[in-house]
DNA sequence: CAGGTATATACTTTTATAAGAATATGATTA
DNA sequence: TAATCATATTCTTATAAAAGTATATACCTG
């Protein structure tokens, strides 16, 4: 552990949007489109959260095709984990976060940017 | 649950010496001047967090003639409680909290400004 | 290779924050 | 009441971050 990572983790996190993002990408990997679309807000705005996440290593991207496909970082990251359990906790009840996991449910997962 | 109150808890968090006050305070309550001593950093930087930290109802408190005692906020706050649980098994084993925390285990809490 | 689609980057403006220096406040003591 | 101690506030400077607009890049299709 380290004092400053652990920082940067919480910085990360202090962005509703960011929270937004981090909680659909508990779910599985998701593109940006997908995420536009749950999010409802503007494409600039969700790519530089993202940009944002995957500096910090939070997140990372592969391209499919036109797509990009985001997802947690695979790599072991004790800071990142614990917390991401902690928001599940903490933001189960709250309807914005319910209902961006609804409208994730609802998507067109056989869409061709979809990640398998 | 507010998820603006969420992002605020988590930028009250994404600061270092923050953070150490709020593990030292999980603790018990403490005054400034201990934490100064304990953190060796300027009385101004310790006083401003103290106030950040106030000022969005983490912690609270309360004057003992000169003295200042803070500690962590009484009200129930079930985002600041979960965090803080998080964040003491995260930095249960990084030397820079455990020295604070050796630290403050040999104050001499006889003393003047010491909470009860 | 021309045009379209999905996403990223650059630039600008605004706001928040961190830190230090200097000064102010509030309480105590002589 | 003057001096002192503990803490807070103000002012300044520097840096980070958020948001929007415009533009660039990467890939795909015809």
């Amino acid at each position: 552990m380290n004092s400053d990572e652990l920082c940067q983790v919480y910085r990360c996190l202090c962005d509703k949007t960011r929270l937004r993002i981090l909680n659909l990408l508990s779910d599985g990997a998701l593109c940006v489109c997908h995420l536009q679309e749950i999010l409802d807000e503007p494409q600039v705005k969700i790519s530089k959260h993202l940009a944002y996440l995957k500096t910090h290593d939070l997140v990372e991207s592969e391209r499919r095709a036109n797509w990009m496909i985001y997802q947690i970082t695979k790599k072991a990251n004790p800071i990142l984990e614990k917390n991401l359990k902690c928001l599940q906790d903490l933001i189960s009840e709250d309807p914005i976060f319910k209902t961006d996991i609804k409208r994730l449910q609802t998507l067109d997962t056989s869409a061709i940017c979809c990640p398998s």
